[in-house]
DNA sequence: TTGAAAGCGCTAACAG
DNA sequence: CTGTTAGCGCTTTCAA
C-alpha cells in the first residue's frame, strides 16, 4: 500500500503519535519537530488516510448532496457552490441523483449515512414523515422543502410567484395559467398557493407536470385552449417546452401569450425569446446548506428570489 | 455512536465474523443463520461502516470525478451517467470542480487519492508529465485527453470536426473560421488539427478562447471582420455567445454566417436558431470511465461523435 | 513536549 | 459453517 503515518514516524525518528499530532493538533508539538516531520511527510508524499481517521474521530469530513436530477439546469450551479464551500472547509462532496424517485432518495440517504457528516437533500420527494425519521439517523439540511424542526434552506418562491403575477397583471393580463410542477414538489405547492391568492387575476392551474421541457410541451394545446393570455411555468425548462409547443400551434410568445419561467437557468437566459423568469439563488442555497452542516447549526433560512423581466412577456393583444 | 456489527452479533447470538460474512460473503454462511442475522440487522437499522471496511480491505468503493466546470452544460449528463454507473455497482461518487485551474486539479487528485479506488479526470488541464506522475499514486481514467500508457476514454472530436467542415463545404462555404477553446484543452487541439487538414476550405483560427458564452461574445467582431461565411465553435456555449454578438452587430445566423457548435447540450438544442452541432456522447463516456475503473481495466477507448444538423447553418449568401 | 497503548468497525486468514 | 485472532491507519487518553 501507500505511505502511512508509520513510515513518516520512522523516517523522522519520532513516534507515530507525534506525527499524528503534527497534522491534527500542530500546536501541541514542538516547532522544530513539526517542521522536520512536515518535511519528511512532504518528501515521502504522505497524505493522511481519512477513512482511518474517521474511524477514531467519528467524523468523516464528507458531505453528501442528493438532487432530483443532475441534468436539470437548476442544479449544477447549486452543486458547484456547494462543492466550493465544502472544499474551502476541507470537506469532500458525494453527489447523487434520485431521478425523482423517492425510494431511491431514501436508499441514498441511508447508503451515505455512515460515510458522511451530513447530507444536503435538495427538493426531496419523500414524505414529511419519512424525512423526519431519516433525520434521526444522519444530520441533514433540506433545500426547498420546509419541515418544522428540521434545518432548511428555502428560496422564497411564493414571493417570486407573486412578483410574476403582479408583472402580468401590470401588463394588463386578466386571465392566466399556472403550469405546475411534479406533485411531490414543495415549491410547486408554494407557488400554487401564492398564485391562487393573487388578486385581480383569474388563474387556472394546469398540472401536475414533469419538470422538463417535455412537461411543458405536453400541455401546450391545453394552454392554448384555456383562454389565457399569460402563463407562469414551474421552471424554465417547462416554460421553454411550452413556448415550443405553442409555436407549433401557431401561438406566438409573447405576441399571443406571455410566458414566465422559474430558475433563471443558463438555458432560459440564452433561449429566444429570452425568458422572463423568477431568479432562484441556487448557488447561495448550496453554499449555505453546506455551511450549516459543517457548523452543525440548525436554522430555517429563507433566501430572496426576484423577477427578471426579459422578452417572453408583453401586454396582451389589444392592450397598448 | 450508531449500531455496529457487534450489536448485530450480540442480538442474533452469533460471532461478529458471521455477521461480517453475511454481508460480504453471504454464500459462506448457513441460510438460516443468514436470514436471522439479516432480520436482526434490518430491525436494528444496521448499515456496514464503509470506512472501517476499507481500512481492512484496502478498497473504498468510492470513485472521484473531477471536472473543469460543473456549470458548463457539457458536464452534467456525463456526471449523471457516471453516478448511475457507480451506484449500480455499489460505488459512491465524489464530485469536484477545478474551475479550469491545473493546480487545483492536482490538489484534488491528491486529496481524493486516499479515499477512492480511482478517479475520473475529465478534460484535464494538467501537463502530460504531471498526469503521468499522479497516475502512479492513484488509478485514474482520463476523459477527453489521450496519453500513451494511461487509461483513456476520448470522444472522436476530429471526426466530428471533419463532418462539420464537410457540411459547411457541401453547403458551398469556402472560407470559414474556427473559434477555438482554451489553450490547455486536448479536444481543442484535436479539432484544430482536423480543421486545418480539411481540403477545399480556407480556415482562419481565432483563439484560444474561454469555453463560455463570454468567450464567443468576445470574438464576434473579429469573426464578423474575418471575411468568413461559416464558423465552427469550440462548444455550444461559445457558439451561442458568438451568435448573440454577431446579432448585435447586425450579422444574421444563418443568413449571413453559418455557425456550428460542439456538445449537443440542452442549452444549444433549445436555443434559437436551434444549433447545428457535433453531438458528444458525454453520458457514454461517464459510464465507461466508471466501468473501466471499477473493473480496473486499462484501455484506450474512442467514442464516436456525429453531426446534428439543425438551423444555425445554411448555404452562404448568393448560393441557392 | 513526547511516547505507550488501546481501540474505532470491520475483514481475513486460520482453526475447529 | 462458525469462532478466534490479528490488524488495517489513525487518534486519544494517560504517563513520563
Amino acid at each position: 500500500m501507500s505511505v502511512t503515518i508509520r513510515d513518516v514516524a520512522q523516517a523522522s525518528g519520532v513516534h507515530v503519535s507525534t506525527v499524528s499530532r503534527t497534522f491534527s493538533a500542530p500546536h501541541l508539538v514542538n516547532a522544530e519537530t513539526r517542521t522536520r516531520v512536515l518535511a519528511v511527510a512532504e518528501q515521502l508524499g504522505y497524505r493522511p488516510n481519512r477513512a482511518a481517521r474517521s474511524l477514531t474521530t467519528g467524523r468523516t469530513n464528507n458531505i453528501g448532496l442528493i438532487v432530483a436530477d443532475l441534468a436539470n439546469p437548476f442544479f449544477p450551479p447549486l452543486i458547484k457552490a456547494a462543492q466550493a464551500a465544502a472544499r474551502r472547509q476541507d470537506y469532500h462532496l458525494f453527489v447523487a441523483d434520485t431521478d425523482e424517485n423517492p425510494a431511491e432518495e431514501e436508499d441514498l440517504v441511508l447508503a451515505f449515512s455512515k460515510q458522511v457528516d451530513g447530507i444536503v437533500l435538495c427538493s426531496p420527494r419523500l414524505s414529511n414523515k419519512a424525512l423526519e425519521k431519516l433525520a434521526k439517523r444522519v444530520p441533514f439540511v433540506l433545500v426547498n422543502r420546509r419541515i418544522r424542526g428540521l434545518t432548511t434552506v428555502v428560496m422564497d418562491v411564493a414571493q417570486g410567484a407573486r412578483a410574476a403575477m403582479e408583472h402580468l397583471a401590470g401588463l394588463g393580463h386578466r386571465r392566466v395559467a399556472l403550469v405546475s410542477g411534479p406533485s411531490g414538489s414543495w415549491t410547486s405547492g408554494e407557488i400554487r398557493k401564492a398564485v391562487l391568492e393573487t388578486p385581480d387575476l383569474e388563474t387556472v392551474v394546469i398540472g401536475p407536470n414533469s419538470p422538463t421541457e417535455e412537461g411543458g410541451l405536453a400541455v401546450a394545446a391545453q394552454v392554448a385552449e384555456a383562454g389565457v393570455t399569460g402563463v407562469l411555468a414551474y421552471n424554465d425548462l417547462v416554460a421553454i417546452g411550452l413556448i415550443e409547443g405553442l409555436g407549433a400551434l401557431g401561438v406566438g410568445v409573447p405576441g399571443d401569450i406571455s410566458v414566465i419561467g422559474f430558475d433563471d437557468s443558463i438555458t432560459g437566459r440564452l433561449y429566444r425569446p429570452k425568458l422572463t423568469t423568477v431568479a432562484m439563488p441556487a448557488g447561495d442555497a448550496g453554499r449555505m446548506a453546506v455551511d450549516l452542516l459543517v457548523q452543525s447549526m440548525s436554522a430555517a433560512t429563507v433566501l430572496e428570489t426576484h423577477l427578471v423581466v426579459r422578452e417572453s412577456t408583453a401586454p396582451p393583444k389589444g392592450v397598448p
